[in-house]
DNA sequence: CTTGACTTGAGACTGAGTCTCAGTCTAGGC
DNA sequence: GCCTAGACTGAGACTCAGTCTCAAGTCAAG
């Protein structure tokens, strides 16, 4: 069976376990989700479904969505822009973003060494983590060969918060 | 000096270089930011200056935020809510926040490990960071006592994006 | 075939944040 | 003291992601 059709099949079994159905609509979301997007966004999705004259009305979008989220075949994120991503989790391997400031481009990575840190310090806060998230914004490789400078004043203001004053 | 005229001071020192005002506006902004909260919002702000009978309009707030998120006295971050929340900066130290999903409550940290091995991987990555950010969701100390369940289901789904899954 | 629960699209609604514009203020030049 | 340019402000319109409502459609089970 194709990957695709198999998270179809995981999502018709999370629908089953909640008494609910899997329709058209849902196929065709996690079709699209499922075989190009990584990172998208909600709203790219209703444009997507447009062009290919599937017709799914924003609402059905979000509804599916926030199923796909409970059954945990997708996760919520912010990257610094001020709306939300989505992206699909393919083995439930956590990892993190560097995110470029310049082109927008994401970088994922995961680093074990991060996680236990992490974990220890929870230990010493007495604080019980469910999820963490860690993210780092500045230039990618390639943009900064093109010459992009870190400054990049508007972006980085606008996404996150006080950037410029950690630089010296 | 009390702590926060030299804010205001600092502040109307950042303007001069840019050419700008102090105005009355901003002062009893910078005041109020400065000596009541840590961690606030947009909102929060409008709402207390109605209640001290200070006329002060939204534009004018997220304008006079916008300046001093430039002059990096204040930081713009994203505490799991779907709008941004700010904190101001004392002493430019960088931190991270462990959540709270029960009660909202905001720990704060700051791990030199975690920075260290955060700018290695971005070294070998050859990515050049300007700022990062890590956020713990979870149970703090106190709800976890009173019961809380590290489930929360709702309020770990509308914040965060696929916690559950995560959790085995 | 009926019932009841699930599903959908259309469009109204919400709320944070932004923009515009006309009027006000102020520093600096005369 | 008066003028002017440019900074500043409030009011309210606007935007846009995301949510909600409601009437109509669909489907499984009895």
């Amino acid at each position: 069976m194709p990957a695709v059709e198999r998270e179809v099949n995981r999502f018709e079994n999370f629908l089953g376990t909640q008494g609910l159905r899997l329709t058209q609509e849902r196929v065709a979301l996690v079709r699209e989700i499922f075989s190009t997007h990584y990172h998208f966004e909600a709203d790219e999705l209703l444009l997507k479904m447009k062009q290919k004259a599937v017709k799914i009305s924003r609402a059905t979008i979000y509804r599916t969505l926030e199923l796909l989220v409970k059954s945990g075949m997708v996760r919520r994120v912010h990257l610094g822009e001020d709306h939300y991503h989505y992206e699909y989790v393919s083995g439930n391997s956590h990892h993190d973003h560097l995110i470029c400031t310049t082109c927008g481009s994401v970088i994922e990575f995961h680093d074990p060494m991060l996680e236990n840190r992490t974990r220890e310090i929870c230990e010493k806060k007495k604080f019980t983590p469910t999820f963490y998230n860690l993210q780092v914004l500045g230039i990618c490789d390639s943009c900064r060969r093109k010459g992009a400078l870190p400054e990049a004043p508007d972006r980085v203001t606008a996404i996150s918060e006080g950037a410029l004053q950690l630089r010296k």
